[in-house]
DNA sequence: TGTACATCAGTGAACGCGCGTTCACTGATGTAC
DNA sequence: TGTACATCAGTGAACGCGCGTTCACTGATGTAC
């Protein structure tokens, strides 16, 4: 979960004109909506950082690592985005579900490409990425089941199978919210009614079936 | 949907020695677990399917039309299949859901890798795969849509925002399903447990949902 | 304060390599007569 | 049946290009004394 190694304390020697972050936030910029970044080229990603190919080398070992650290610095961002949505919700009285699928949405449009960048790497980058990602995920999942717990001590019903509840709703977020980014904006609250709807249907459905099957 | 364009009646010149179905077979084995379909060079692939790289030109025009006919051939093929489950399930008397679910899983260690090239190529691909890609889920939903109006209508009871309901489960079996590929034989039935259990979380939600709200 | 020195971020030039694409060709096949 | 011919799938050689990586270097910075 370290998003960059601890600067290590100089003693001497040139300053440094660009760190880890300016690169990594090159590469974001070149990814955009549909590439992943194990198709970006190291002289790719220097020349939009603006430097020459071979101080890549100053900073990461191989494109590999920038990915690495790429995909820890959009999780970790996205998880405070969702933190701030959740703490949001609870002061504004807002349903947590709606908070935190608007937080995603918007996140969407703003500064990074975070969260399809997560979606993508996962699927399709090579097995040190994908388990990077599924680390992420881990997270989320994990909040999530908290929420789900806290809501069940409120109602007095515990959900059946909260794990897998947990799960369906962080994919049914990543896969849907990523459709975002091929829709207008002004289509963006339809997307959200529909996943809120969505995961709606799985809670409830979640509280019910227990009673059916068990 | 025309997965190679029909044979036109051949009047002269040498007999053809392979043919776009060899050459799709050929990318989908290099494609593995991983890999977009973009990713591969053309010369990779002609490699592969044992012919000069300017041979390639003979059969498509460049690598873009290849991946689309090979996305158009995965759809049509899992569709085959999962027509083919939904007929045994009801000869079987064996759950539709679970029926569907486990011959997606199943055939993701059988001959080709079309679940995960879907699912790969629908976030990474370019506009155009994008786009080849959401006309094969459009079909997959409309044939779940069907199923659960017949549902419906054996139950007497309409579900919500069946729409909603065909995208999440068509979301959720792709994410899940695409797992399978990264974890052993062994672990595929507790997979299909889950993934059972989600969709039916789902479709019994959607059922409860509309009392409450509508 | 001044000076010699160690450190190290960034560079320009060069390398060998695989790539997509082109060209003119070969030779097997089927057709016309 | 035989022969000249059109067709066209597949090829070998060549091209210019961007790539990852290396090397020896430059020169700004901070340290030791």
């Amino acid at each position: 979960m370290n998003i960059v190694q601890p600067q290590e304390k100089r003693t001497a020697g040139r300053k440094a004109t660009i760190n880890r972050e300016d690169i990594i936030a090159a590469a974001m910029r070149l990814v955009g909506p549909n590439r992943s970044v194990s198709s970006l080229s190291l002289r790719e990603i220097t020349r939009e950082a603006g430097i020459a190919p071979n101080s890549f080398y100053r900073h990461f070992d191989n494109t590999e690592t920038l990915a690495i650290s790429a995909i820890e610095l959009a999780g970790s961002t996205l998880r405070t985005l969702i933190g701030e949505a959740r703490y949001k919700a609870s002061e504004l009285n807002k349903g947590i579900v709606r908070m935190s699928v608007e937080t995603f949405i918007h996140q969407i449009y703003a500064d990074g490409q975070y969260l399809p960048l997560l979606l993508r790497e996962g699927i399709v980058g090579s097995d040190s990425f994908k388990e990077a990602v599924r680390e992420q995920l881990a997270y989320f999942e994990q909040e999530l089941a908290d929420d789900l717990e806290a809501i069940a001590k409120k109602t007095n019903k515990a959900p059946y199978r909260p794990d897998i509840v947990a799960t369906s709703i962080t994919r049914l977020v990543f896969s849907m919210g990523s459709d975002a980014l091929d829709m207008p904006a002004e289509k963006h609250q339809e997307l959200i009614d529909s996943m809120v709807i969505a995961i709606k249907m799985l809670i409830t459905g979640a509280h019910i079936i227990q009673k059916l099957d068990h």
